[in-house]
DNA sequence: GGCACAC
DNA sequence: GTGTGCCAACGCATC
DNA sequence: GATGCG
């Protein structure tokens, strides 16, 4: 089948190369991908809703490079963004479940908002607090880690939300009002990683491979244009993020 | 994958 | 209606 | 500007 309608909240919406193997090792098609995000469209929305989204889109299966898109002439919503470069463009932004199901259209697997809504994208309303364990280590490792990172908000009066990453990390979200800047952010993301760096043994913050060993706290992706697969992502492995 | 533009 | 060519990322660290 | 990293 070249082409198939599924049911999106009581509306058609098309699914091209329905048949496509996006996970050959699994045998998992796009219609099997489309599937996923209509079962659990709602968490998926909630994570990219109002959001400027990086599309990554799997054209030709997880056996291959992604293509990257920030600027999709086309898409059913865009948004007029400044880029850190002073580029300006428009990111496509997600506002209802068919713009969830129009991601997987574009085979995107993982969607990677911005930690910053359009009604304020100049100020983030997420912290995100990315545990990278490194090869040597797994997901125990950053587990562990996730615990000194909750010690280290508790004494800062902060609640940090926890998922799997869908790969071998953990990514923890703390909810900010939208006050500070991208610079502000991505320095109290620096200064809560060197606070669990002193009290964790694993938790590094070296940017250079060749000087980490453990599991890497990285901050850096609190910066403006940067983004983090968000909750039900599904990863290259196969596995999704899970809250 | 989608679009503009032949043909 | 079908075939073809073209387009679609970048921030931060470091040297 | 180029390379490493994500
Ligand atoms: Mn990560
Ligand atoms: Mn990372």
């Amino acid at each position: 089948m070249s082409e198939t309608t599924v049911d999106v909240g009581g509306e058609p919406f098309r699914i091209s190369s329905p048949d496509k193997v996006m996970f050959p090792e699994q045998g998992w098609t796009k219609l099997d991908v489309v599937e996923h995000f209509l079962m659990c469209v709602d968490g998926a929305l909630r994570g990219v809703r109002d959001r400027p989204v990086l599309l990554k889109r799997w054209n030709r299966g997880v056996g291959h490079d992604p293509l990257f898109v920030k600027r999709p002439k086309g898409a059913p919503r865009l948004v007029d963004v400044t880029f850190p470069s002073a580029r300006p463009g428009q990111m496509f932004v997600p506002v209802d479940e068919s713009d969830v199901i129009w991601m997987a259209q574009q085979n995107c697997l993982d969607l990677n908002p911005w930690n910053a809504r359009a009604r304020d994208l100049q100020h983030p309303d997420e912290l995100r607090i990315d545990l990278d364990p490194t090869d040597e280590f797994d997901f125990e490792a950053a587990r562990e880690v996730a615990h000194t990172v909750k010690a280290v908000l508790d004494d800062a009066g902060l609640v940090g939300w926890p998922k799997t990453s869908g790969n071998r990390g953990i990514h923890i979200y703390v909810r900010l009002v939208p006050e500070w800047d991208f610079y502000e952010v991505r320095r109290a993301g620096l200064a809560l990683s060197r606070e669990v760096e002193r009290r964790h043994e694993l938790a590094t913050t070296a940017w250079w491979k060749e000087e980490r060993s453990g599991v890497f706290l990285d901050y850096n992706q609190n910066a403006w244009d940067k983004t983090i697969a968000s909750a039900y992502s599904i990863r290259h492995t196969g596995l999704v993020s899970t809250p």
